[in-house]
RNA sequence: GCUGACGUAGCUCAACGGUAGAGCGGCUGAUUUGUAAUCAGCAGGUUGAGGGUUCGAUUCCCUCCGUCAGCUCCA
């Protein structure tokens, strides 16, 4: 009666089995080690557990230890094995959610009161004694009226329970006295989760929304082999070195003080280098396409937001309002910018623009203040004084592809060519609360995805997640840790001309209204430079360094050759300086490593006399490259020149 | 903004009801050094701010400010 299934194998080969075989027997008609490894199993590409019985034909895989895609569950029923826990500790306790995340899992809890660092501990040992209990987990597949009944206790998991669409299957699995609403796989039993370890708790919205109550995540990390699990550990440890705020301390890059505020950065002298590097480099990039820079006013009267739409609709990321400047009218109030549109479009406007002028593309690195809520502020990464480098492009609508494909184009020629930087692309669509018509966005969410379409681009979709006036290409990049942070960003824009009424002449003498394109290549110089802190672990290629050459006379007695050196490097815009302290040279070489000099010069009485020096290269070790100073300052030159990523 | 933890010398950290300490860094002196820390001495703190409890508070309690992690929100 039982009809037959074809698996085929990872090799290639094909093995029939009668159908609802487990895959558990499958692995053991393989080998018996293989079976005893086993942790899941794959039929097309949908990781099911191993009791579960095989229903249809299709491509198997057993998966092992080995196998990377093995470790999601295991972490999601290690996220059991800790709610199992937390119910034997806290049997009041409430159970919300519970997934595998990169790297680890979290369950969501619904307790009188938080969990301390010493309630954590006691979970983890609990969990100790769960996988000791070596339960298995079982699948069972229930009605809603008993799913309803065994989950009486849970009302998170009820209202869970009643998103389930009508007709689907819900499934129910239990290990020991612990029973969870749902989808799996599961490892076997607890016992095969040996390397868990909790990391540690903060408070989380139910269902990410900030309007319900709160409840208590503990979030922890679970892998296969001691290991691994030390090697991540590790891991953690090491990011947590190439932190930019970190290595912005160590390195004297900038500050933030609590006397000025959260949020608002201090470029020290080196930082300030950083930033001066990328204002020129990224200045030089944009006239060389056609972008003319542009400077505007801090401060605007209020009226301008409330005509560009951003009050209301962007007032509470905005500072409060001024009150009049002298001589003002009373009722009129002054705003500091939070973004350059609107101040850009009347530049736009002071004139009457030919359909021959477009487009027309204005830049302005410049300084907008946005009142960022205190929680999110992290480094540089989020502040609430931040430094664009805006540009503002407005456009013919037969320009829209074009002028994108540019802007995608500037973005790779700075991210990926010059630094080297993988970056992921997200389109991200129309959010709840936006300015305009559908037929609009429509339009707009089109024009983009063709773009990236016809570049042959990998994208992502973020929906709702483009700004109240366009949709947006967004370039994203992880930070040391692993967070993900929003770099450069294209949006298109067929709002804000609407409603400042811009307008061109065409070709037949009658007035068009432009597109606008809003874009940003480094996003905000606080989050690039934070985000290439951490990605070059303070270690800057040789034209972007602070300090780029520092020369190391080994005694006293090289002192004036180590100066004519210094000003040869400085005749040919080098950033050098001399160590002259009276420490040793072993002391000075340390500290020039550490402080990430791309380049220690040392001067010792043999190369003062040849007029050679002794370069040693950041990371190279103890191996030294004696050659003609002549030689030394060409060749930084041209790296410099050429933006190479040396040394 | 919300939940929790944490704020001690420039930096990294000790001390946890009884006169606040170390290493690094800084300064001074000695040393003149050949590829990742030379030695010695000295200076440096109303323990984030304000209140309270106590004979006595860095330590316990409250409020505020800030930082960190997560959530939410975003370049």
């Amino acid at each position: 009666m039982a009809a037959d299934i074809r698996l085929t194998l990872p090799d290639g080969s094909e093995r029939t089995v009668p159908e609802r075989t487990t895959a558990r027997a499958v692995a053991e008609s393989i080998g018996p080690r293989l079976a005893q490894a086993a942790v899941a199993a794959k039929l097309d590409g949908d990781v099911v557990e191993l009791d579960r019985p095989l229903a249809r034909s299709g491509r198997f895989e057993v998966l092992t230890e080995k196998n990377p895609d093995a470790l999601p569950v295991l972490r999601h029923s290690s996220a059991h094995v800790l709610a199992t826990a937390v119910r034997r500790l806290f049997p009041e306790a409430g159970i919300g959610f519970g997934p595998s995340i990169d790297d680890g899992f979290y369950y969501d809890f619904q307790v009188p009161r938080p969990f301390t660092p010493e309630d954590l501990e006691r979970i983890e040992a609990e969990m100790q004694r769960v996988v000791a209990g070596d339960d298995p987990f079982v699948r069972e597949e229930v009605s809603r009226e008993e799913a309803r009944r065994r989950f009486a206790g849970d009302p998170l998991k009820l209202e869970r329970l009643e998103e389930i669409p009508e007709g689907d299957v819900i499934s129910v699995y239990r290990s020991g006295a612990f029973e969870d609403l749902c989808r799996g796989p599961h490892v076997p039993a607890t016992g095969r989760i040996k390397h868990v370890k909790l990391l540690h708790a903060a408070g989380a919205y139910w269902r990410g929304d900030e309007r319900r109550q709160m409840l208590q995540r503990i979030y922890g990390t679970a892998w296969f082999s001691k290991q691994d699990l030390d090697a991540y550990l590790l891991r953690l440890e090491e990011a947590r070195k190439r932190d930019h705020r970190v290595i912005g301390k160590a390195l004297d890059l900038f500050s933030i003080q609590e006397d000025v505020g959260p949020g608002l950065i201090f470029w020290h002298p080196k930082g300030a280098m950083l930033q001066h590097q990328l204002r020129r480099f990224v200045e030089d990039a944009i006239l060389a396409r056609g972008y003319e820079l542009v400077f505007t006013p801090h401060i605007t009267r209020e009226q301008l937001f409330i005509k560009s739409g951003h009050l209301p609709y962007y007032e509470e990321n905005q500072f409060p309002a001024m009150a009049a400047a002298a001589g003002d009218a009373e009722d009129v109030r002054y705003r500091v910018k939070p973004m350059n549109c609107p101040l850009h479009i009347l530049i736009y406007k002071s004139q009457q623009r030919s359909y021959r002028d477009l487009p027309v593309r204005l830049a302005e690195i410049a300084n907008v203040y946005r009142n960022e809520r205190s929680g999110t502020l992290h480094g540089m990464l989020r502040v609430r004084g931040l430094t664009m480098d805006d540009g503002h492009l407005f456009l013919r609508p037969d320009q829209i592809q074009d002028e994108i494909a540019l802007a995608l184009e500037l973005v790779d020629f700075v991210l990926a060519q010059t630094f080297g930087i993988t970056y992921r692309l997200d389109l991200a669509t129309r959010p709840a609360e936006k300015l305009g018509d559908d037929a609009v966005w429509d339009q707009a969410e089109a024009a983009l995805k063709g773009a990236l379409e016809h570049l042959g681009l990998t994208y992502r979709l973020d929906e709702g997640g483009g700004a109240f006036y366009g949709p947006k290409i967004d370039v994203k990049f992880d930070d040391a840790i692993g967070r993900e942070w929003q770099g450069a960003t294209i949006q298109l824009d067929f709002n804000l001309p609407e409603r400042f009424e811009l307008e061109y002449t065409g070709a037949d003498n009658k007035p068009h209204r432009p597109v606008m394109i809003h874009r940003a290549i480094f996003g905000t110089l606080e989050r690039f430079v934070g985000f290439l802190i951490e990605h070059f672990a303070g270690a800057f290629p040789l034209w972007l360094a602070p300090e780029q050459v520092r020369v190391l006379p080994i005694t006293d007695a090289q002192l004036e050759a180590a100066r004519a050196l210094h000003a040869k490097l400085r005749a040919a815009g080098i950033r050098s300086h001399v160590d002259e302290r009276n420490e040793t040279l072993n002391y000075r070489i340390r500290d020039g490593e550490m402080m990430k000099v791309p380049y220690l010069a040392v001067m010792g009485g043999r190369e003062a006399e040849a007029g050679a020096v002794a370069v040693r290269a950041r990371g190279a070790g103890n191996k030294q490259d004696v050659m003609p100073q002549d030689a030394f300052v060409a060749t930084l030159a041209e790296h410099i020149r050429s933006r190479a990523r040396v040394p």
